[in-house]
DNA sequence: TGTCTATTGTCTCACTTTATGACAATAATT
DNA sequence: AATTATTGTCATAAAGTGAGACAATAGACA
């Protein structure tokens, strides 16, 4: 939880962040742990007065990330009236040994808004402390019991990214920028979680015309080489 | 403009609303204009502390339209630091003759929450003034210039109604219960603003088994009367 | 060095889905 | 009773997808 001025953040409205990464082999989201709490929540954070809603979710990112110019998109306000935990925010403010008449506000009622980021997983600053929280990569399927409706919003973050999301966007943020047509489909299989054909995935990805093909692999894989793609 | 007691209010948040209908022609959306200021606007409004952003979205609508339970879908948030108009704002208080000081806050920036909804034209509540705004249907190609970024917000609908919207979704909301194959038809092109194959649109629909079939349509119009169906 | 083996790129065939046109049935109009 | 425009349905062509076959290949391994 970031700055403490607290006349100089818009009250009641906060974002969330569900920042996706592709290790090669599943799919994984970044949380974070507020120390001495035992709390895991999603990273977020609050909008100042003088700032857009964007500057506010692309500062948070890079923060938690060091990545700049990071694919982001909303895709829901969360704006029930149960969702707030001023029990919870106490109690991490306490940990940290901050004021906690001056940090009132953030025990109020939020609404905020749900983004979902995808990352390139090999560009992350490994090293991932920051300020008062620690933060590391969770498989989605092993995702623990997070704060206040944390857990929903990674549900529905999930649901849309699978839903809604173009082929390009999907591959051009998760993986670098040269890859394989097997590393392109294992993406698709861990964000669908599901087994897909390797020819007709080939032939479809190859009839979006968005791929463009370069050399040869000759990385010490055995078998035959691949080619490398990349987006055009 | 609604409400004055400025302690009951979340500051800085607001939500629009873009609400579609059919008049069985063109598609239109609402429009209020604010009275002796030339200002039109979507109808939209502000949260209250202890409500939750839906409940505030429903009623507003409901305001304006007299329906309840109406077909409602948040699409994006508009979170950009010029997209308030303080001077807009007070032309409009000062019209309607409210206290400048005593609403000084909704001159301040404002972040808000895009909604549309989908209903059914001749549902709507024919006499249509609110308080201190008339409001009035616009087809989408003859909306006329609106305050603030409002008509992005009317575009950026419109996109996402496009794209992402299922069938069923858009024919129950914006059809009586009843309705012919044809009119089903002109939905999806006023909506999409493209002619329609008439065969493969029919087989698609009746594959899809969200239709159900019921007797003839009598109607004084001429040829082969066609079937009426509903939305299972 | 030569053989083995798993992976890759491509092709084929069957099957499904979609596009496009044809045609008969029909209900008011004449 | 014939006309006419519209509707429901079918026929055929075109495009897309599923599932398997097969040769090419590059490291592994004897």
């Amino acid at each position: 939880m970031k700055g403490s001025d607290n006349t100089n953040f818009i009250p009641n409205l906060s974002y969330d962040c569900v920042i996706f990464g592709f290790n090669g082999k599943t799919l994984k989201i970044l949380i974070l742990e507020y120390q001495n709490t035992g709390f895991f929540a999603l990273p977020g954070g609050f909008i100042r007065k003088n700032q857009s809603l964007k500057e506010a979710v692309d500062q948070g990112v890079e923060e938690r990330t060091g990545l700049k110019n990071v694919f982001l998109d909303q895709f829901q306000v969360f704006g029930s009236l149960d969702r707030s935990d001023s029990f919870a925010m106490r109690k991490i403010l306490e940990a940290n040994n901050k004021d906690i008449e001056e940090n009132k506000w953030m025990m109020n009622r939020f609404i905020t808004v749900g983004h979902y980021a995808l990352i390139n997983y090999e560009d992350v600053d490994p090293k991932p402390d920051h300020l008062s929280d620690s933060i590391g990569w969770y498989a989605i399927e092993d995702v623990p019991r997070l704060m206040m409706d944390h857990n929903d919003i990674v549900d529905k973050a999930l649901e849309v990214l699978r839903n809604n999301i173009s082929e390009k966007i999907i591959g051009m943020n998760l993986l670098p920028q040269k890859f394989t047509m097997k590393q392109l489909q294992q993406v698709f299989e861990a964000i669908l979680d599901q087994k897909l054909r390797r020819t007709s995935f080939q032939r479809k990805m190859l009839s979006l015309d968005i791929l463009e093909r370069h050399e040869k692999l000759f990385e010490g894989k055995a078998h035959k080489a691949p080619y490398l793609y990349s987006f055009t």
